[in-house]
This record gives structure tokens, C-alpha cells and sequence, in this order.
DNA sequence: TTAAATAAATAGTAATACTATCATAAAAAA
DNA sequence: TTTTTTATGATAGTATTACTATTTATTTAA
């Protein structure tokens, strides 16, 4: 069985599908891959197209500008992860279980190339720790959460949040507490890659001390 | 008794010390108000210029480029608060009642304007909610960090920490732990105000609920 | 086969993010 | 007091960014 997973995304998102023609996948594909190597702020539309070779302008025909672009693939990532965290946790019954799950699945960076499609999902996981914020943190929030651009990230939390419900319905702080913890697996993470004094890690990849980290409170906060 | 609190900056964060000044001091007074208005992406150093009558040129002689500018505003707040935070604590012997001190000192919202000197505070508080992040989630943070740019950040970080440990010196994560109080004082403000269906709380500027949020949060972790 | 729609290539513009030069005024040192 | 330093002001200039518009070529449909 091959199957390729296809995300539908909101429409307002381009001006062009992406995923409808080989140079919008491309567009996609060579953006995550230099947005990773330089950073958003250093990210232009003539540097991929010359990656690509074609155009400013053809790059223009599918993207409005470069933050549209970058609210599609950090959202393209948060519709992957409601996909797989659904996935994981279908047919347990448990909320333990499940919880413990979800905090795993977030706070542990991806190191495998899971990837059938175009898209590389670790150097995703990446840039949503660096970049993702950036998509939201604007003087537009308000106009971009109206036309639904946030969806996928805003579905994810909802998610996690109905797991805590299931383990604890009377806690108060359900949707507060899952994007304290969907927020602090990726930051914590680049903390203790660049700014370590702000956690308790050592730096390894081995063994997944922010997912002990982030248990331990939750599950200290939703029993009490 | 008159005094006017001065808070000695990092020196690599300017090319001219800005407090040394009369146009420095109205260069950060108004950028502060800038940013506010219209964002740090569409902030730039010409319109300051304008708004304070002098020249790009003469920007420039204080700041290498407005990101720095931005480090300089948000590091400055962070000694503020840090001076602030160590003020309300000192004499008390009690870990629990400093801790919760702390908590609602971050995460209430300046609303009166304390400031004798030329920083808005209430501004400024502001400006950290939106824009704080951008000033470390960059790919230069490495050499950003080792020039001790963020120093004042960290520096309040583990103060919160110290808290932390006196309350339980066994706590294993009190530095990941105070990192994630004091970015969601912030995020979980910008939540409510902006995109509300990731936390439990309306936008109401009454009660102290993120504070209530934190407090349950923080207390339930290293009580046990 | 011809017209209509779609995509690519080229060119152009206003704004941004700077750097450099020169003149002048004020403050500090000789 | 005169000289020197330093700060600011004014002007100009450049490469890059973030677009838009127009023209040309190619594909698709009638």
C-alpha cells in the first residue's frame, strides 16, 4: 500500500494551489528548505525562484508575499500533527495513555524522514520552532484569525485540550493549559539548543527530558 | 524624595549610548511609541527620523539597525522588571507569598503609568507581548546571546527560578519552569486579546486570571 | 483552426536598509 | 582665547526588497 497524505488548506492562503502543479510544489518545497538554511527574515521570493529556476513574479502567482507563504507551511504542519496525534491515539481508551502520547509526539523533534511527499517534515519541525510564532505575532492577527488562517494550530490545541477534559473534566484551564504545552515543547526545545540557562537540559538528543518535563506538570496540574 | 531610575544597557547593544542624549532619548521615547502604532515590520528607521525631526543618518548613529533597537527596548523592560520583581519581594521570608508576588507581576498588564523618565512602560509591555520573541528568534541568536545581548531576560529568569527552588529545592526543572511562566504571562495575554479560543479567558482587564492560571499551575507542579 | 485562457519572461517602481560626505554648531581641551 | 574634538544636520547615493504591470509564448477549448 503507497499512499501519499494530501492536506487541504484554507484557499485564502495563495493566490495559486500549490499542490496543483509541479512548480507550486516546488515552491513549497525549495522554501522550506531555505527558509531553514537562512532564516525568514533573510527569505525572499527572487532567492527561491532563482533555487528554482523561474521567476520573482512566478513565485508572486502563487503567494501573495512571503508571510503568506510562511503562515501556509507552519500551518501545513499543524494539520500534519492533528493527523498523526489522531492517529496515535485512535483506539486507546485510556486519557493517561493519551496524554502521554500527544505530550511525546509534540516535544519530540522529528528526526526521520518520514516524508513519501515533498515536504520535509523535520526541517519543518525547525522552522516551526524558530519561525512559527512570527506567523501569529503581527499588527494583522485579528484580519488573519478571521479568515480562518490559524485553523490547523488552533484544531491542534483543541485537540490536546479535549484530551486533558477527558482525563480531568472539572479542570478549569483546559485550552490554556494545551498551548502552554504545545508552545513550550517547541520553545523549550530551542532554549536549550541556543539559550540553555532558560531550562534544565543538556542539549542531547537521546533522551526526551522535555516530554518528562512537561508531563510532570501537566499531570501535577490536572490532578489536583 | 524625586528619583528617576536609569538602567545600565549592554553596550554592544548601541553605537551611541542613547541615554547619554537628548536626541538618543527621544530616539528610543518615540520608537517605543512607533513600534506600538504600527509594528516592528513596518517600523523603520526613516520614520522615526520624521517623527523626532532629525535624520535616518542621525538614527544610525545611535543603533546599528532596528533590530538591535528592538533587543535595546526589550532588554531594557526586562531590567525594569527584574528591578521591579526584586523590590515587591524584598523583606519577605516566605517563598510562597514571593512566588506569588512574582506571578502577578508579570502577568498583570502595566496599566498606570509609572514612568518619571521617557519610557512608556505600559507601552513597553505591550511591545514585549507582540514583538518580545522576535528579538531572540533569529539565526544570529548564538552570537546575539554569547555577546550577553539577552542577559538581562536570562538574569530575570533565574531570579524567578531562585523562587522556585527556595519554595522546593528538590523541584527538578526550575529553570523550564520559570522560562514558561514568564513567556505565557505574556502569550496567554496576547491569546486572550487576540486569538481567545486558545486559553479560558475573556478579555477582561478586572480579574487576574492568567495570574489564577499560573499560580494553580505552578503551585500543583512543585508541591508535588 | 481560431480564440480564449494560462503561464512565463521582462521591465519597472517605490520603499527599505543602509553608507558616505560635508558643513556647522557647540562643548571641551590646549 | 584659540584650537580641537564631538555631535548633529543636510544631502546624496547604492543595493536589495517587495511588489505591479505589460508583453510574449504556450496550452486548452470551442
Amino acid at each position: 500500500m503507497e499512499l501519499s497524505l494530501k492536506i487541504k488548506m484554507n484557499d485564502k492562503l495563495f493566490l495559486r494551489d500549490p499542490e496543483e502543479s509541479e512548480l507550486g510544489r516546488k515552491i513549497v518545497e525549495f522554501s522550506i528548505i531555505l527558509i531553514h538554511k537562512i532564516g525568514f527574515e533573510a527569505f525572499t521570493f527572487k532567492k527561491i525562484a532563482k533555487e528554482i529556476n523561474t521567476t520573482e513574479a512566478g513565485v508572486y502567482r502563487y503567494f501573495e508575499n512571503k508571510h503568506r507563504l510562511l503562515i501556509y507551511i507552519v500551518e501545513w504542519y499543524w494539520s500534519w500533527q492533528e493527523y498523526r496525534l489522531i492517529f496515535q491515539i485512535n483506539n486507546i481508551k485510556d486519557p493517561e495513555i493519551k496524554l502521554k502520547k500527544a505530550i511525546h509526539l509534540i516535544s519530540t523533534p522529528i528526526e526521520d524522514d518520514i516524508s513519501t511527499n515533498h515536504i520535509n517534515e523535520n526541517l519543518l519541525y525547525e522552522i516551526v520552532m524558530l519561525e512559527g510564532a512570527k506567523s501569529f505575532l503581527t499588527k494583522h492577527v485579528t484580519e488573519d484569525n478571521e479568515a480562518k488562517l490559524f485553523k490547523p494550530y488552533k484544531d491542534f490545541c483543541a485537540c490536546f485540550a479535549r484530551i486533558i477534559l477527558e482525563y480531568n473534566p472539572k479542570y478549569k484551564y483546559p485550552h490554556s493549559l494545551s498551548s502552554t504545552i504545545v508552545e513550550m515543547a517547541h520553545s523549550q526545545n530551542f532554549y536549550s539548543k541556543h539559550l540553555p540557562s532558560l531550562t534544565d537540559f543538556a542539549n542531547s538528543k537521546e533522551d526526551p527530558q522535555i516530554a518528562s518535563f512537561l508531563e510532570d506538570m501537566v499531570f501535577s496540574t490536572i490532578k489536583s
